[in-house]
DNA sequence: CCCCAGTCCTGCGGGC
DNA sequence: TGCCCGCAGGACTGGG
């Protein structure tokens, strides 16, 4: 489920169709019923052809590439969309295809096996629109523990739901959700409202400190295997988790708790007892530093 | 406004 | 062994 770390990734990885030229965009044959892509494709085609790329960028969730002429293609893998140069896992599920001239890659493909995810191209004016600042939340690597605390703090919400919040704070899911709130110390079912300023500095400082790991060993590929970078390869995070799907395991941090399995607004959320407390104890570390391994 | 529940979709694993 | 059901959770919508 590609969430911050693995989009970013895949921005990454396509980097390299910078300074191409769209030749040509087809929608392989496939038997699937076909996922949302806007404009329809004839459109599509007559406004990216004979477009160049100017630039890769990442909105929260979402991969855009930049044209020049004023118009971006943003891609949204949600649960299973990957952004690929080549290799797709199967052709089965590879939705659209951007052919590519010019540059170092021939082709930039969009393969998604569930077809949750969309793809979209938008003008300069429509893709400020679509993602203003109501719409969507700094994002996580980049919003301050002030502004975390601010967006965040007068919600009755668990924080653990509200992390999900993509108005509040851009780019964390379920997964990296349970993550940081392990890492900070933090009960998941905690309210957002009685978290002091010392919790969000300390869930700011484990946000950051999960995110850029997980981006170090390019994300995390679950046991269903779906998620790939560009080049078709999986990511090493998942032999890092502490906590995410990992019910009944010893907690490695603390050799004491065991990993608990809950559910909060229809999701999976996964702690440990001894280090995320429900009552917060009077000892907890300040700034979310875990000690070292 | 705030928050929750339902919706989309496919593949997989558990249970019988 | 085979089949069915439930679950996985991105973003969005409708309603209390």
């Amino acid at each position: 489920m590609p969430e911050l770390p693995e989009v970013e990734t895949m921005r990454r990885g396509v980097l390299p169709i910078v300074g191409s030229r769209v030749v040509g965009v087809e929608r392989p044959r496939c038997r699937r019923r076909p996922i949302a892509i806007e404009p329809a494709l004839a459109r599509l085609r007559r406004l990216a052809v004979g477009a160049t790329v100017i630039d890769i960028s990442r909105i929260g969730k979402r991969v855009v590439v930049h044209l020049d002429r004023g118009y971006s293609i943003v891609f949204e893998p949600r649960m299973t969309g990957l952004v690929l140069l080549a290799q797709p896992p199967t052709f089965e599920h590879l939705r659209l295809r951007l052919l590519l001239a010019g540059g170092r890659a021939n082709e930039l493909l969009y393969w998604d096996r569930r077809g949750l995810g969309s793809v979209r191209l938008l003008s300069t004016a429509e893709l400020a629109a679509r993602f203003d600042e109501v719409t969507i939340g700094p994002d996580a690597l980049a919003i301050t523990a002030e502004q975390l605390a601010a967006r965040l703090g007068k919600s009755r919400r668990a924080v653990k739901v509200a992390l999900l919040d993509q108005r509040a704070v851009a780019g964390i899911g379920n997964l990296y959700a349970a993550e940081i709130l392990h890492r900070a110390g933090i009960h998941p079912a905690r309210r957002c409202d009685r978290l002091r300023k010392d919790d969000w500095l300390a869930i700011h400082a484990a946000t950051v400190e999960i995110l850029t790991m997980a981006i170090r060993y390019e994300g995390s590929t679950l046991a269903d295997g779906t998620y790939r970078n560009a080049l078709n390869n999986s990511g090493g995070y998942q032999n890092h988790h502490r906590v995410y799907d990992r019910a009944g395991d010893v907690c490695d941090d603390c050799s004491a708790g065991r990993i608990q399995r809950i559910v909060q607004a229809q999701r999976a959320t996964f702690f440990c007892p001894i280090c995320q407390p429900l009552r917060q104890s009077s000892s907890r570390r300040a700034g979310g530093g875990r000690k070292a391994k």
